[in-house]
DNA sequence: GCCGTGATTGACCGAACGTTCCAGAACGAG
DNA sequence: CTCGTTCTGGAACGTTCGGTCAATCACGGC
């Protein structure tokens, strides 16, 4: 019972998430969401409590969709040497083809914040980690196909591949040449040859 | 004539810059940096102007001191494939020596600032792309003298260089695992073998 | 139709922000 | 010593920040 909310939680959340993704926690004031989400102050802050938390539930989302996804590409069953070519692929075109440039909303929490916020921090460790972890597993399943060097090492070639992918944010973040961002790719993606 | 400065401004760049490497332009307030340099606030905005002139003198000592030294090192008549490898590697000590994990100051700012100020964007650039042009150097005289494959590309490794560099700063900033970091340079530096 | 419950609204709070101002202090020149 | 100039210290400026409040409104249960 009690008056119905005038808006839908998730919807306020992605648009928070874009504003905080873009302009980063402090370039990000309670008004700017307000703006962004059309839900007032007042409501906003009796939905998701403090703007910490509204925070952390973007962090959240981003998590469980666009590093879910990712991570879910690599996890499935038949994910080899060209999954992982493709995924790279993928993410930088979608670094290219992002109008606003916003990067990797983790990328850039974890640098703007490194751990003034334990709780960012832990979430920022736990995305990567699952990513790292998704590699690690294609690349294994790789390994046992024969698709790479018999000698490769998986763990420090799947951490190689999530650094290649940040590096490839940041670079994606401040300047917008494709061919750059396209160059980064092939040659992360050539590592797995020979 | 005149009354004399009481501080160095030098000094009070130095102690900025570190202010803002470590928390941020948004993250850092006026008074942090009063705090820092021990200098008066009247005194800070009669030498440098106001706190965005003071933010780009920081990002200008970064990229003559730090990212000179690196290019520089590219720089060298003889440096090839083994200055390549070394300075990967000096890197990668670099980010886990440092006990306050601040990361690249030019990472930092590009993933914070994305291009909201025009001309901090245009220093993150310049500070990049000397680097790329350095490593494309280095390279090219590796290239020169057999030590690499014949068919690299070597802008794009270049490139990939500098986003590995990138990434593995990324990883620093939220991780302290000294082994990821280590993993990560090894495997870019693999990148030239055979 | 009335009541309890919970959402909405816009005004409002103290604190912190970047910046400015002014009185006083420390120098060189005359 | 006195004057002009520049730097120093701290108070003060208006604005914006994150967060709260009481009044109002919309619904389900009785």
């Amino acid at each position: 019972m009690g008056r119905p909310k005038a808006f839908e939680p998730d919807v306020a959340i992605e648009a928070a998430m874009h504003t905080f993704w873009k302009n980063g926690y402090d370039g990000t004031s309670v008004s700017d969401l307000v703006s962004a989400t059309g839900v007032n102050r007042a409501s906003l802050y009796g939905t998701f409590g403090d703007k910490d938390a509204l925070f952390l539930a973007c962090l959240d989302r981003y998590c469980t969709d666009n590093v879910g996804r990712a991570a879910r590409e690599l996890e499935a069953p038949d994910a080899g040497k060209a999954a992982i070519a493709l995924r790279i692929e993928r993410f930088a075109e979608a670094c290219i083809a992002d109008p606003d440039a916003k990067g990797c909303f983790l990328v850039n929490t974890a640098t703007e914040l490194g751990d003034r916020i334990p709780a960012v921090n832990a979430r920022v460790k736990f995305g990567f980690q699952r990513i790292e972890d998704a590699f690690f597993r294609a690349l294994s399943r790789a390994a046992d196909r024969g698709e790479v060097r018999p000698d490769l090492d998986l763990r420090a070639t799947a951490r190689f591949f999530v650094a290649c992918l940040q590096g490839m944010r940041v670079v994606a973040r401040f300047d917008p040449d494709a061919n750059a961002i396209r160059d980064v790719a092939r040659t992360a993606i050539s590592m797995l040859d020979r």
